[in-house]
This record gives C-alpha cells, sequence and structure tokens, in this order.
DNA sequence: TTGCTCCTCACGTCACGTGAGGTGGC
DNA sequence: TTGCTCCTCACGTCACGTGAGGTGGC
C-alpha cells in the first residue's frame, strides 16, 4: 500500500513552496507565527513535513494576502475561522440533529459571505480605476479622430 | 487677489496626508525616495509646500499600490511615464505638426492601455475567487434547503 | 559516496510607525 | 503668548530576502 493510496502525506517544504508559487522563506516564517500547522512533533534541525491540505492552505492565505492586501495578523483571523469551521464541519457529520446542523449551516453561510464582501468591495474599486481609465482612452482616441478628420 | 484666485499653492503635509487618507510619514518617505516631487529649493528645517496637483498625484499612487500591490520601484516607474506624459501634453500643445501630435496620442494611448491590463488582470483573478465563493455559498443554501425539506 | 535539499541562526531590506527633542506659523 | 503643526534624527516593526555554515535523505 503507497502512501498516496491511503491519505498523502509528507510534502517536503521545497515541493509545498513550489505548489503555492511561493519561497521556503515564506513558508518557515508562516509556520513560525502560527499561520501554518507546523508539524507538531518536530524535533531540532529534522525535516519538516506537510500534507496536500496544508498546500491549499498556504494557496487560499496568498491569495487573500494579494488580492485583497491583508496584513498576516488579519490572514491569521480568517484561517482560525476557517479552522473553526473545520471542526464545525465534521461536527456537522457526527451530528443528526437538525437543530445543530442549521446552526452550523447559518455560520458556514455567513463566513462565506463576510468573505464576499470583502471581494467584492475591492472588485468594485479595480473597477472604478478602470472606468477612469476607460474614458481616459476614450478621450485619446476622440483627439486621434479629430486629427485624421481635419 | 487671493491665491486660491490666481494657482492653488502651498498645502501644508498635515492637510496633503488628510486628503489622500495616509500619514504625514509616508508622504515624507515618498518625497525622500523620489515618488514626491519635494519642494526643490527649501532650507534645511523649513516647511514642506505642496500643491494641488500633488495631492491627485499622491492618491493615484496610494491606489495604484493598494489595488494593484506595485512595489514602490514599480510605482517610480510608473510615475516616471506620467511625467514624461505631461512633458508630451506640453509638446502637444506646443506644436501644430499633425504627425508628432498622432505620435503623442499614440503613445499615451499605449500607456493607459498597459495600465487597463494590470488592472484588467487583477479584476480577473479576483472575479475567479468571487466565483468560488459564490458557488461555496450556493453549496451551503442547497444543504440548508435539504434541512428544512427532510 | 556525491549532490541536492533541508536545517538553524542572523543580518539585511522595504515601507513605513513611533517617539524624542526642537522650531515655526496663525 | 499659547497651541498646534511642522521639522529632523533615529530606532522599531512587519514580512520576508539572503547568505553562512552544517546536517540529512534518495
Amino acid at each position: 500500500m503507497t502512501p498516496a493510496a491511503t491519505e498523502e502525506r509528507s510534502l517536503r517544504i521545497g515541493e509545498v513552496a513550489k505548489r503555492a508559487d511561493t519561497t521556503t522563506r515564506t513558508v518557515r516564517y508562516y509556520e513560525e507565527i502560527g499561520l501554518l500547522p507546523g508539524s507538531a512533533e518536530r524535533t531540532q534541525g529534522e525535516h519538516r513535513a506537510f500534507t496536500e491540505a496544508d498546500v491549499v492552505r498556504l494557496k487560499e492565505i496568498l491569495r487573500f494576502r494579494d488580492l485583497l492586501g491583508l496584513s498576516l495578523e488579519q490572514l491569521k483571523d480568517l484561517v482560525e475561522a476557517e479552522d473553526a469551521r473545520a471542526l464545525l464541519r465534521a461536527e456537522f457529520r457526527r451530528t443528526e440533529d437538525s437543530a445543530t446542523r442549521r446552526r452550523i449551516l447559518d455560520e458556514a453561510l455567513g463566513h462565506i459571505e463576510r468573505q464576499l464582501d470583502l471581494v467584492r468591495a475591492r472588485k468594485a474599486e479595480l473597477e472604478g480605476l478602470e472606468e477612469e481609465l476607460v474614458s481616459k482612452r476614450r478621450r485619446v482616441r476622440a483627439r486621434q479622430r479629430e486629427l485624421r478628420d481635419s
């Protein structure tokens, strides 16, 4: 039974960094400040081991960092919220109680909507900038036509 | 004749920072690295004087920094390109030669289009993220309906 | 065994934040 | 004259970059 046949484990830091399109330094730093798990029982000098899930998480962090310009402190809040959601999902699967299930789904929805608000606010700002550039371009093109028709 | 009646001059740094929604430290730093003009003939300890045009420029810089995540080095290139364009606009008004005018308009158009490319690339990334969030939300909502209808 | 990747300091850098101590204009 | 804002160092901070010197796994 290969490791891939059970659960995928033990990616090395270089591989993780490459897949997330970042550097090993960034991965170590994120571990240091608690943004990435940091394989708890690791003795001094031992190599770090990551999972496929860590790569997904890292990619998500980088995306929010780059696209929304969040600080690592803010990203930590976001990641903690994701972790809380993961726990809730596990609870969701364990329970049959529909009141509990409803509450968990409500929280998930709220979380997603807060993220959507951030993303859409940014998009709106970018669209404002885009429109300004487009009308600038329209004015230049109008002058080009004037020149051609004179 | 008030100063406002001629050309608006001599804004103080605190006023500039407030209008651009930033800090005086940032304004000084941008002057230091050459991103803002820095009233050439100013003797040691003398107060900085800015114009309305400086505020516009600063706001533009901050917008590109925040929305596109450019480094100050990259913003410097952008600002230099803007300055070059300002010179060209002046030349445009001085000349009657339509070949020269055509060339200037072509350059202006190219500049605007490069900026538009950056803005649209960012917007596309944000839209990718938005779509992912929207389908996540759809899935949560579907489960809520399942729960309600059971 | 030989590379290649990994490890831990630790100092450097970019883009400012934050006082400390002093001077200048309504 | 009294505040308020301005000035110049200069050290601190956040988010890493970049070696230095050494160890570990295919």
